[in-house]
DNA sequence: TTCAATTATTAAACAAGGTTCAATATATAA
DNA sequence: TTATATATTGAACCTTGTTTAATAATTGAA
């Protein structure tokens, strides 16, 4: 009786297609676009109908939320060839600086935005963020254990340095720079990442 | 003819008066209890009425966020009496952290909140901010020309630490880092404002 | 005081959003 | 074929911010 997978294989389906016109929605217009009377406009089913296949709206934000992560741990992968940890965590600075100015919408969902976090009940439904965090945990550890870094501390550290590129990255994102000049604002940031880089690293 | 003068005056009553429910609610109850209507009811009038005395609520919200910005101003004028500027930039980055932490929905609304920034549209309603963004440029100039920081670049050093503090800061706030237990939070801050502290100081 | 003009206030409505639900349509299993 | 289960819908509910027409109150002048 193959029916049942069939049906499960079509929900999966329509589950696919209301996260896809989700993800269009939110890259063509933004967060505050994707409602779900917007998506079961696109794909032409009424608003009701979603909640036949997600409990609520968050469950599809979360689908979103993934698909940046993945994203994201994607661009970090491209630094594994990177002996040096030095160069390492140099490189993933503006790495991460880029990827946030560069997907405003996706970055604001994965650390910005209210609501999300808060979601996640489930241990597990943070692996997807572990994952890059501790790529960035592993480099610092590297830079620790071969002396570039001075402090004992791994995770004071790591955290450290995520807070300083999401604190710039966020207060860009959310307008609070505004009363500076576009240019200032990248000089200032590259200089932010260069004055980082040279002073908490031994040579 | 004081009529004109008195209404002016009545009508500015009730701006506070509008203004002060406001700010009780949102300390109460949190942002999020901040309804033109939950300050209607409060104040015992119709919601429409709000809108002879504002213009939107986003000039309400604007207020409390004005308020935010004095409380924290003051703090830093604490450090007013601090002679070494290496020592009042470390206080300032704990103080900074310990009033983002013990008021977190002013803090959130000041740095963080979707559309409060995007709504100031005057060059002047930043003042309030860059008074105390002033503050910290000055503490890090003095270090700079006392030679305690090794970098020409005000304000890319400036920058960079205030994005430091607040990316801790607003990733707290912002539950990214809910999958951390409470105390390790805490250490973890702690030990990276010294592991910067200790860092970017020559000494 | 009276009365026209201004101003303040309200209730109701609108628009958007998330969500629920009874009714309908469809598909499945027996 | 028929009873059961599932999918879908449209309308409704609820909660926002905001607008508006109607009403009430106040004011300035005659």
């Amino acid at each position: 009786m193959g029916t049942e997978d069939r049906k499960e294989r079509e929900k999966e389906q329509m589950r696919q297609l209301i996260i896809k016109t989700a993800m269009q929605l939110f890259i063509e217009k933004g967060m505050d676009n994707v409602s779900i009377r917007a998506i079961a406009e696109k794909i032409e089913y009424s608003p009701g109908s979603i909640y036949t296949y997600f409990k609520d709206k968050s469950e599809i934000i979360h689908a979103i939320h993934t698909e940046g992560f993945e994203k994201l741990y994607a661009l970090q992968k491209t630094l594994d060839g990177v002996e040096n940890p030095v160069d390492k965590l140099a490189q993933m600075g503006r790495l991460y600086m880029k990827f946030a100015l560069e997907n405003r919408d996706y970055y604001d969902l994965m650390f910005i935005a209210k609501g999300v976090a808060e979601k996640i009940t489930e241990k597990q439904e943070w692996d997807v963020g572990n994952r890059s965090y501790d790529y960035l945990r592993e480099t610092v550890k590297e830079c620790i254990d071969q002396g570039y870094i001075n402090d004992p501390n791994v995770d004071a550290v790591t955290f450290g340095i995520w807070g300083f590129v999401h604190g710039m990255a966020a207060l860009i994102i959310r307008g609070r720079c505004a009363m500076m000049p576009e240019e200032f604002i990248e000089q200032t940031v590259s200089g932010s990442l260069s004055f980082m880089y040279t002073h908490l690293i031994n040579n």
